[in-house]
DNA sequence: CTCCTTGCAAACCGTTTGCAATCGA
DNA sequence: TCGATTGCAAACGGTTTGCAAGGAG
């Protein structure tokens, strides 16, 4: 099973293509986000690329992934009111979010729930179904 | 099929078994909820609430939203990014969301889905689940 | 050389908060 | 009466924007 589908040349390839520059702020942004294992907030993100890069503006971050949402390469979720916004890549995969209300993890999980629903959806409703946000909020097994 | 289980007395009663006073605001606030057939967001609530009151201001709304939500009585959801918070009364079933990213029109939709999901998390994963929100992006009926 | 992109700082805007006046019980 | 609640206005904090300097192609 591969890790990471989109190696760093792969996103200057989608960035030429679409007109856009390879530039060391949507690198880095990158880069972090092809190592995170979960979701990140946007300031998560920011102190990672100040790492490489402290000079990286956080205007600059926002723009990067306002970017990468329209070329579809990420994915922003609101995983609870209260909560900021979260940034992950844009997964091929579906999958759904299991939200600690106590110590705040989020787990993501897999499996064919998502495909239950698209099929749900399909069947009758006449909506078409682009994007599935599955958010549960509970205890998760350390915390109850 | 009963249309609202709780009436405006029955929300006296729950405002003072649980310490709080009844107040115009609240009684305002709950009466709109209670009217919405959707969602609503803040700045909708207190327009609606305006028009029996122009004098209620915007935080006592936020405030009275906020004791609605600690006595169980509405939930706040993200209908997604890009979007203010919006509310509606806690309903006794779950139900999940379809929102058309053309129209903007949010369903609401009702069935054993989120039962599956309570199923499918209770077996084995340890994780408690205590409120399932599930938001699904697309195109509805009308718009594709 | 162009003009896209950035860093910076200010603006924005929905939400929260401190406080004195008011109102419910 | 007396403390909970409100209206008001100011503060807050995450996000966005205008603009001149900088950098990719």
């Amino acid at each position: 099973m591969m890790e990471q589908m989109r190696s760093e040349t792969e996103l200057g390839a989608v960035l030429r293509d679409t007109g856009n520059r390879v530039t060391e702020p949507r690198l880095r942004v990158w880069e972090v986000l092809g190592r995170a294992t979960d979701h990140l907030t946007v300031e998560e993100i920011v102190a990672e690329v100040h790492k490489a890069d402290p000079a990286i503006n956080t205007s600059s971050v926002y723009r990067t992934l306002a970017l990468f949402a329209d070329l579809g390469l990420v994915r922003e979720s609101q995983l609870g009111p209260d909560e900021g916004a979260r940034w992950e890549l844009a997964h091929p995969d579906d999958h759904f979010h299991l939200v600690c209300r106590s110590c705040g993890e989020v787990d993501h999980h897999e499996g064919d729930l998502v495909d239950q629903i698209r099929l749900h959806l399909g069947g009758g409703h006449g909506f078409v179904a682009e994007d599935i946000d599955l958010v549960v909020t509970g205890l998760c097994s350390k915390c109850s």
